[in-house]
Order: structure tokens, then sequence, then C-alpha cells
DNA sequence: CTCCAGATCCTAGCAACGCTAGATTCTCCT
DNA sequence: AGGAGAATCTAGCGTTGCTAGGATCTGGAG
């Protein structure tokens, strides 16, 4: 039966798909117009297609994220070789993390706003999602000092994490973002 | 037409009743509990009753925000001058920040994540908004040193706003907020 | 006291949502 | 060629935010 195997296929392309579909229409017009319906209108099949690829919109949402995810740790580890001496790595990274964000609004969105059922800091925590920590913890862990670096690096990506929101929704006044940074980064490697 | 008066301060004795209601609602079943029917129900109304005194159900969170704002501004300034030096006004009221999102997580949610079109950072934000941001201006001055007090204050809320969001739904490992807290408190008097 | 205008409030309904049961069509092996 | 099982769709349920239209109440004028 190797029919059997295209079915597979098909059926894995058509996860895919539906994945992919979710993100565009989220970027393109916000988490909002992500429903059940424009979204089997766009991939072309009926509603209830998506439930038997999904358990339910939230679970369309967090593969979405862990999409986001894999990309993050990828965009951190890219920036970390990327950049000459560590001294560098570090602002290197904060700049690939806000960018990260900056570019992908809907997709930061669900991966840290919309997906409440994702299992953060866990031992069963999809491996993208530790990478991505792991990847901060290596940068920031050689400024901690004395200090657990776990903890340290908790505290600065909360940083990061909160200029992102408070920036998004204009919680922050616009324009000086590139200053925070600056500030941020200052701030971290001075010591 | 005394009568008027009566008319008006019955109208707003139920503005009040709706805000309070949904309030209530929202932190004992959270905001997805909160729809116009259930809320209408509770305050023995119909449900366009809501709609001659609230645009729609986004403003009933925004007017329900506001009131956290107020709150939050309160919370910070006693906390302020419950302190007894000024060393000790940092760490007080870094603590009473994250005591109010931990103690009103609802309220907090629906002034930082639900409500978009709050007008944060211009001029026609609210006193309440203002006031919150100008307790913590006035703490985190001091410790700016050089640098702009107003960007300085901005990366350490986020600090606080990020260590709140993310140990919200698990994001950050659950039982070590008091040791990021502490770090955070170090970390910004130091020095 | 009566009557009518205007304010006040409710019933009923619309379109859209997430999701699902049941019928229908297609696929493939015997 | 036929039938079992997979694949897919149509149609509908209950709920959402919101609103049009009619009913009810209020209060001043004649």
């Amino acid at each position: 039966m190797p029919n059997q195997n295209r079915r597979e296929r098909e059926r894995a392309a058509r996860h895919e798909l539906i994945v992919r579909t979710a993100r565009e229409l989220a970027e393109t017009e916000g988490w909002d117009a992500v429903t059940t319906r424009r979204l089997s209108q766009r991939i072309e099949y009926s509603q209830p297609v998506l439930y038997s690829h999904f358990a339910g919109k939230d679970a369309i949402v967090g593969a979405v994220a862990l999409q986001g995810f894999t990309e993050l740790a990828d965009a951190l580890a890219a920036a970390r070789v990327g950049a000459g001496t560590t001294d560098e790595a570090v602002p290197a990274v904060i700049r690939a993390y806000l960018a990260f964000a900056e570019t992908n609004p809907a997709l930061y969105d669900a991966m840290f706003t919309l997906s409440t059922d994702l299992p953060f800091a866990q031992d069963t925590t999809p491996a993208p999602m530790q990478a991505g920590f792991a990847q901060l913890h290596d940068v920031f862990a050689p400024l901690a000092g004395e200090r657990d670096t776990g903890v340290f690096t908790e505290v600065w990506w909360a940083t990061m994490h909160g200029l992102v929101t408070l920036a998004r929704g204009g919680r922050l006044p616009a324009g000086a973002q590139e200053q925070r940074v600056a500030m941020l980064v200052e701030q971290l490697t001075a010591r």
C-alpha cells in the first residue's frame, strides 16, 4: 500500500498549508481576521478539515507560535555567530530579538500573548522554545557575575519582552525605541 | 426641573455599576466570561442599556482599565511615602507595582493587554495614566545618573511589565519570582 | 384629571463566531 | 464490479457583539 505514503505526505502538506495561511492572514490583517471560516476559505477546504488536523483554533495558533520559536532561536543564533567578539554578541542578540518582534508582530503575539497552553519552562517544553532561551542564556550568563545566570537571563529577557509589548500599542512614546535599546545594552554590558 | 438631577445621578450610578460589575466578573471568572449578556443580566438590565452608556464592550474594558490606572498610581504613591528613606522607596515601589499586578490580574490585563485604544504617552493621555508613570519617574530618576530620566524609567518599567506578563501564563519558572524581583532591585539600586 | 411628547427600556433579531453531527462523495482492494 | 472505509462537505447548534423597532413609563400642558 504505497498510496499510504502519498496520503501522509499530502496530509502533512495541508497541515503546513493551514499553519502558513493562518500566519500570513494574521500578519497582514491581524489575528482577529483569522477565523475558521476565512481560514478554510483560503485553503480551499471546508471548516471541518481544519478540525481533522487541529483540536481547535487555539491549536492552530499554537502551531504558528511553535514555528515562531524555531525562527526566533535561529535568528538569535545567527546574530550570535555573526557578531565578531563576545562583547558584540550581547547587543547583536538584543537587537535581533527586538527586530524579530518588530518584523513579525503577529507571530510574536501568537508566541507570548495569544497561545496560553504552551508548556513553558518545563521538562515537556518543546525543543525550539528551550533553544531560544538557551541562546539568551549563553549570551547573557557571562555578565551575571556572582548571580544566578538563569534568573539573570530571565530578568533581562523580561526587559526585552516588556519593551516589545509596551512599544506595541503605543504604550511608550513612539520613535524613542532606539534610545531605550541603547540604554538597555549599556545597562547590561556596563560593569 | 430638579428631577433632571436625580436622573443624572441615577445614570452615573448605573454607569459605575456596569464598570464595577464588569471588573468583578473579570476578576472572578476571567475576561472571557465578561459577555454583554452576562453583564446585562448581572446588573439586571437588558443589553441595550449597556450601549446607552458605552460605545461597545471595548469601551467598558477601557473604563475598567482607567479605574486600574488610578488605583495603580495611588498604590505606587502610597508605597513611596510609606518608605522611610529614599533608598527604600525604590524597592517599595517596585514591589508595590508587582503586587498590584498579581493581586488584580484581570485589571492589569485590561490596562495593558486588552484595551488597545487608550491614548498612552500623548497630550490627551488621561491624568491617572500620566500619574502612574510620574510616580515611577520620580522614584527612578535619581538613579539615572547622566542618562535621560524618561528613557531610564521606561526601560525599568518595561522590566517590571515583562516580569509580570511572562510570569503570568507560566512563561517563567514558577516560584522564583521573588528571586527575580530581588535581582531587579539590586540591579537598579547598585552603582 | 387627561393627554400627549419624549425619555427610557426591552424584545427580537442580524451577522459572525468556534465547533460538530450526519450525509455524501471518493478511493482503493478484493 | 462491488463494497468497506477514508475523506470531505453541507447544514446546523449555541454563543458572541450589537442594533432596530416597539412597548412602557414619566412629567408637564391644557
